[in-house]
DNA sequence: GCCGTTTTCGGCCCGACTGTTTTCAGTCG
């Protein structure tokens, strides 16, 4: 069985708890978790450079320590490491950390004075009320870890981004009603458009900054305080959704903006190149011996440390810095550039709505050109077309082509890529279209290998365009099915394929790393909303900020170009 | 444990809030 990356990254991760527990030194466990990170967001399986002999030294972070970790967790499938820390620090201990509240150190007396290792023991410990007799512990904190033990138990999924700006919106609404509030962003990972939302992140700049953290405090949602200072105040909703709220002087906005946008790493790296500068950056502003010398604007602090503005969308410490630094950053992708969809569908497969209304919204949002990409057979639950069924459907298109004024209706189908990689549609049909979306909505458990080569196989028939939401996952319901990635990314670009980048919130398939290594390896890709009703087709915005975290330009997205272009391009 | 155009040794981002404290460690972001 083959060491995915997310499995090496975890066990690092888990070496980096248990050193902590131990009480190691802070650095070697930063180290470890910084290694994680670079693993887990690696596009190229460790496991295969490790065959290819690749020397993963070059990789951020991993050092010849790490590296023969590695080494040894490819071939043999463990790591005497962990198993010798694991019998010098219960496992169990790593759920520990999970209860917001504890720390490594709390944990460890917890193990050392009462000797437990897991959950069960900690409630155990609780009801009994041993816990708040521990030096450094009180009545307090026993109740805190109470109330966090059952929090756990009733779930703790991120939320997805759509679900995020539902709930920010009328909090948002809300803080700016407070008297005296000048400005209000929500920052963090919902600023950077990631798919999912740990917390929200709201910083504001105010007169009193008493006065509206009191305010967030009353807010009807709220469920409990769970600190409440003068600049900083968190809260807990009743969504269970976590709110932060930091306040800053207007002279601080910048520099507060940037450090709680993050991420984490992107700051940390922006951080130490300002240190060798002689400068040091925190939520205030810039500062030189002493002096502030820049903060107003996240413009200024970027500048102070030689860099040109990098948009919130590519903050990951994935290579931004680097690139700006050389002057080398794309320029990011924008609604504006959107000049149509390449995937929609209407109420002759599973839309809700008819052809004619899809096509007007389109138009309403100023789109030069919509496709409806019906089913095709296989999917009957979505009541598919068959070759009858899509002749109607074109027929159906050219005829209200021939009354519409301003927007073009494009003639496609979302055909099935079947088990053996053939598609659920011959190509008699199929050459009367303007292009298809081919996509796998059936055999999600076949092995890596085979389905690798199922898609590759479908990419070799001569009407394939578009791999739709080519992961195949759904956010926090379905992971994606096991398929070597770059291997069809590198596909797609030999044989002039394309990719989607599928915009329903609940897809956001591909992710941010491939859509990067699509535009590495030059491949075009759509950004396509797969709506299903009118509303739907406002899912661009989302597609759209999800190719941004891809770092696409509009040249590297399909649906930017004027359809003649576009038509040369499908069938180049 | 990683890293290097001041360094192969000695650094490693920075501040707010809580709870249990008699001056601050632990945790969090």
């Amino acid at each position: 069985m083959p060491v995915h990356n997310s499995d090496i990254a975890e066990i690092f991760n888990r070496i980096a708890d248990l050193l902590d527990i131990k009480g190691d030194n802070p650095f070697r466990i930063r180290a470890y978790r910084e290694a994680a990170r670079t693993v887990a967001e690696l596009s190229a399986s460790l496991a295969e450079m490790v065959h290819a002999g690749e020397d993963l030294t070059r990789l951020p972070g991993i050092g010849k320590e790490l590296a023969a970790k590695i080494l040894e967790m490819v071939d043999s499938d463990s790591l005497s490491f962990l198993r010798r820390l694991e019998e010098e620090v219960p496992g169990g201990l790593v759920d520990l950390l999970r209860i917001s509240g504890l720390g490594p150190r709390k944990v460890r007396a917890l193990y050392r004075e009462l000797g437990i290792t897991s959950l069960a023991g900690l409630r155990e410990a609780v009801k009994q009320e041993k816990v708040r007799q521990l030096e450094g512990f009180g009545a307090k904190t026993e109740l805190n870890i109470g109330e966090e033990l059952e929090r756990l138990a009733a779930s703790e999924q991120r939320l997805k981004l759509a679900t995020a700006m539902e709930i920010a919106a009328p909090l948002l609404a809300y803080l700016r009603q407070t008297a005296g509030v000048l400005q209000v962003e929500i920052a963090g990972s919902y600023r950077r458009r990631k798919e999912t939302i740990g917390d929200l992140d709201i910083l504001v700049t105010h007169a009193e900054n008493a006065r509206v953290m009191q305010r967030l405090v009353d807010y009807e949602e709220v469920e409990k305080v769970v600190s409440q200072g003068a600049t900083r105040c968190t809260v807990l909703l009743r969504s269970g959704v976590q709110v932060d709220l930091r306040a800053v002087g207007q002279e601080s906005y910048g520099a507060a903006l940037h450090y709680f946008t993050g991420s984490r790493a992107h700051n940390i790296a922006v951080r130490r190149m300002a240190v060798k500068k002689k400068l040091k950056i925190n939520e205030y502003g810039v500062f030189k011996d002493g002096q502030r010398i820049a903060g107003r604007t996240e413009e200024e602090v970027y500048q102070q440390v030689g860099l040109p503005f990098i948009p919130p969308e590519l903050r990951e410490n994935r290579g931004e810095i680097e690139a700006a630094a050389r002057g080398e950053l794309p320029r990011l992708l924008t609604l504006r550039d959107i000049r149509g969809d390449l995937h929609a569908h209407t109420t002759r497969s599973d839309g809700q709505a008819g052809l004619e209304a899809m096509a007007r919204a389109a138009g309403q949002r100023g789109y030069e050109y919509l496709a409806i990409t019906e089913h095709a057979r296989l999917v009957t639950p979505a009541n598919g077309l068959d070759a009858d069924g899509l002749r109607a459907h074109i027929r159906d298109i050219d005829r209200l082509n021939e009354r519409l004024d301003g927007i073009l209706l494009l003639k496609g189908v979302e055909v099935d890529i079947l088990e053996d990689g053939s598609l659920d549609l011959d190509d008699d049909i199929l050459r009367e279209l303007d292009f298809t979306v081919c996509s796998v909505h059936s055999h999600f458990n076949l092995s890596r290998r085979k389905q690798t080569e199922r898609i590759i196989r479908a990419m070799d028939k001569r009407y394939f365009r578009i791999l739709g939401h080519p992961g195949g996952r759904l956010i926090n319901q379905r992971p994606p099915y096991e398929v070597d990635m770059e291997e069809l990314i590198a596909a797609a670009a030999q044989r002039k394929r394309f990719l989607e980048c599928n915009a329903n919130p609940d897809r956001l398939d591909l992710n941010a790393t491939y859509l990067k290594l699509a535009r590495e390896m030059g491949v075009k890709v759509a950004v396509s909303t797969d709506a299903h009703s009118v509303k739907a087709l406002a899912h661009m915005d989302f597609g759209v900020w999800q190719a941004r975290r891809g770092w696409l330009a509009a040249d590297d997205v399909l649906n930017t170009r004027p359809w003649p272009e576009l038509k040369l391009l499908l069938n180049s």
